[in-house]
DNA sequence: TTGGGTGCAAACTATTTGCATTCGA
DNA sequence: TCGAATGCAAATAGTTTGCACCCAA
């Protein structure tokens, strides 16, 4: 029933997930789900492109970019907006946060459980929640930028 | 002693607070500076360059990039990074948070004493927290995108 | 005088778009 | 068959960079 993996989907397993929700399986549609839900990580657009590239796969930048945004869209994966060069999208939709080492510039899970929130603040009237993005940006100790 | 400010700050305090924390504080800085501690919103480079216009102020785009990322290294103002498409800067450097309108695209204030967080969780291994970014994504009822 | 600051334009890069071709139900 | 999906390349937009000029100490 969890959309989170830590574990590779197979071929059919991601033509069925994408069945469910509404997103006709094709071939590249596929070799990128395929990548996207191997395993809990934090791709850009780029990232999934070169994987594909790494595999027998071919698949089209702007192919990359419309299915990633179709799979947002379809609510498979999450947008990440952390570091203003690109978008990070994440297969883990499970409630939970991030670590942003600004040094390296990679993303780390952090269970919404290990994250304490007594309270959402009162919203803005006639708002409702969309979501609740937590980013907490940690840097190597040490690292004297002085 | 509060570098948030709800209230226009005059060129001369502008210049005093720009050379506090060590920056030159040229024509152009100061301009930036009145327009960025106006009061506290959001502001986007290019919406800095626009305000600079309508006054009679003359400021290139350059200048305004160059200046704001001088600011955000000098810890006068903060980036926000919420939006693919722009960074938005802020002077606010209070504790807060962030409501972003999904519709508008607009950013708005939290206090953090409005936002309960009761622990932070483990940092990973070697790594010191450089700020948490609490951002809640709202959307306006009945926006029925269905 | 002299180095930092500025402005302009060109360069860069991630992302989007237009359109002709191909694919799949 | 026929609309949806794809691929390529061009377009876009925010941001950065190179370099000549200018100004203030």
């Amino acid at each position: 029933m969890s959309n989170s993996v830590h574990k590779p989907l197979s071929r059919q397993a991601v033509i069925e997930l994408l069945s469910r929700h509404g997103v006709q399986p094709t071939q590249q549609r596929v070799q990128i789900g395929l990548v996207m839900f191997e395993k809990d990580r934090h791709l850009s657009a780029e990232d999934v492109l070169s994987l594909l590239n790494r595999s027998k796969a071919r698949v089209s930048k702007a192919t990359v970019y419309n299915t990633l945004g179709l799979f947002v869209e379809k609510g498979l994966i999450r947008q990440v907006i952390v570091d203003p060069a690109r978008i990070f999208y994440d297969p883990n939709l499970r409630p939970h946060h991030h670590f942003y080492h600004v040094d390296s510039g990679e993303l780390e899970d952090v269970d919404a459980e290990r994250f304490e929130i007594n309270q959402l603040p009162e919203l803005p009237m006639g708002t409702v929640a969309e979501g609740v993005d937590v980013i907490i940006r940690v840097r190597r100790r040490n690292t004297a930028t002085h």
